[in-house]
DNA sequence: TGCATAGTCAAGTAATTACTTGACTATGCC
DNA sequence: GGCATAGTCAAGTAATTACTTGACTATGCA
């Protein structure tokens, strides 16, 4: 329970970075090696480690070590406390609409005798 | 185009703190003054206004200056995209999944003639 | 008028982030 | 063995973040 905002604050955090957001739609496509992930990004490969590692703390991404790459797989379950989040906060604010718009409809009902 | 990564990174960036994201819950039940909003955080005032900033900058809330309290509310679909972005990647994953389930399946038949 | 409330503004600061570089350690292969 | 590839590790740095404090400006109201 503790730990849940934790890791929203993580992922959310994770996907704030548009480098990361792009390896991490690379590996929807599958698996890839880190110098993979790399290729299109204008930095060292150090820094590309650095994001998987951010990536893989959450829980997005899981790499095993096979020979001498690393190969990284998406783990998409790891962003649905993120997704559903944002969902809950939504369908909440749209019950409240919903309510308000019944009294505002029964308002309209009793002084104006739906016209 | 360009700015919707920057929308991307922002609204991540915005929800990826705790005091934010109990911001947005609270904003959620209806509108709220900033003193409001401060009330069950720890932090002074001013620190509050600046995370309001925030979420105002990436679109999520909105507010108006009524009197001498500013009045903040919600805007969920400044949410969607990325929402939206979240199931985009879950969606292409399982998209491709199914499809190695089928090659696999096609091999499976080919090679064990479905036991 | 005068005082409390609600917020604003500008600095300042400690911690974190997103990198870089350079030296190093496997692993694969001729 | 020897050399390229793939990654790792440890510092170092510039920019950003999440605050704080203190002085200031409305606004509301008795």
């Amino acid at each position: 329970m503790l730990n849940q905002t934790i890791d929203l604050d993580r992922t959310f955090q994770a996907l704030a970075d548009k480098s990361r957001r792009s390896m991490v739609e690379r590996l929807t496509l599958g698996a890839a090696s880190v110098s993979e992930l790399a290729r299109p990004l204008s930095m060292s490969l150090a820094a590309v480690v650095q994001h998987v590692q951010i990536l893989e703390a959450c829980g997005v991404v899981k790499t095993e070590k096979v020979g001498r790459t690393r190969m990284c797989r998406i783990e998409p379950a790891a962003m649905t406390r993120a997704e559903q989040w944002i969902t809950d906060r939504r369908r909440a604010w749209e019950a409240r609409l919903d309510r308000l718009g019944d009294v505002l409809d029964a308002q309209t009902t009793i002084t104006e005798e739906k016209p």
